[in-house]
DNA sequence: CGCAGTCAAGGAGAG
DNA sequence: CTCTCCTTGACTGCG
């Protein structure tokens, strides 16, 4: 099924995340961080497959340090071929991927510096996904407004265009929770010719004028970021499988991917796929 | 071994 | 001005 989680899997232990502190960077450190996350990037797609999950985010650590000006080593080489093997296995068993690079890539900021360390995340993101040879997506909010939102929106675009090819065809964006909703998203990716994943928490606490399923028809494939929370913007440890369903049923004539942003990850994942089931088994059943 | 403090990085908003 | 929160917790020194 199309339900996903990001990153971690609490149940086999294992995280795409695993780091280091920069004070402890090493040559070795990097090597046996990217293979051990390489290792449990493996387990956890195993336990996907036998648990009937076919999407995941791969978390934005898995080349620790990949873009800090002390980085300095060819992860490209050194893996490649693990990567490819990976890449084909993912491809073949048609598992679908997106990474979502954390809060420190602002690409519209009005600080050059910040904009460039941003082009360079999102640079090693997309060489990673292309190495492996896979449609993976990269998702970022739009950044900032710093005092005018009309110019931070201009120097979005502007910046985008200075991307690598690379990383325009992966980009997606994503409507946040305070700042860009979605209908600055749609907006922008329409100049842009973006791709866009829809946040329906954030949609919830930054509403547009758009109903949820004028948004579900008008994205081609829907690739939605689903959780819940207060009203305060705290997150639900866990899923609260009423509020889900009823999303469900709305949404899944759109054949949508849902990520679930959840505390408890697979956890979540499991529940709503068993519940999904077991109540298509009583549909046969009964029909 | 478990825990608390800290971690590369940006920006907004609350207080 | 300082703190907290957000992508996504994870590392590590200390007891």
């Amino acid at each position: 099924m199309n339900i996903g989680y990001p990153c971690v899997n609490y149940t086999i232990k294992r995280s795409t995340n695993n780091t280091f502190r920069l004070s402890s960077y090493s040559h070795n450190k990097v090597r046996e961080t990217i293979q051990k996350n390489i290792d449990h990037f493996w387990d956890i797609l195993r336990f996907n497959l036998d648990n009937d999950i076919y999407f995941f985010r791969l978390g934005s650590q898995f080349i620790p340090f990949a873009s800090h000006d002390v980085f300095d080593f060819n992860w490209q080489h050194e893996f490649r071929d693990q990567l490819s093997e990976l890449g084909r296995f993912i491809r073949e068993q048609k598992i679908f991927i997106t990474m979502h690079p954390g809060q420190y890539v602002v690409l519209n900021s009005p600080n050059e510096d910040v904009v460039r360390r941003s082009i360079k995340e999102l640079d090693w993101h997309a060489e990673l996904l292309d190495i492996m040879n896979i449609d993976g997506w990269i998702q970022i909010h739009i950044g900032g407004i710093f005092g005018d939102k009309q110019s931070a929106i201009q120097r979005f675009i502007e910046n985008y265009r200075r991307l690598p090819a690379r990383v325009r065809r992966r980009l997606a964006l994503e409507n946040d929770d305070r700042l860009y909703n979605f209908s600055d998203v749609k907006q922008i990716s329409e100049r842009l010719n973006t791709k866009i994943i829809f946040d329906i928490y954030h949609h919830k606490l930054n509403p547009s004028e758009h109903s949820l399923e004028e948004i579900l028809s008008y994205l081609k494939s829907p690739v939605i970021d689903y959780s819940s929370g207060d009203k305060y913007g705290r997150h639900h440890d866990t899923i609260h499988l009423d509020d889900f369903l009823e999303f469900y049923t709305v949404s899944e004539p759109y054949q949508p991917k849902i990520m679930f942003e959840i505390k408890d990850k697979e956890k979540s994942v499991l529940k709503a796929i068993n519940h999904i089931k077991s109540k298509k088994t009583l549909k046969t059943l009964f029909d």
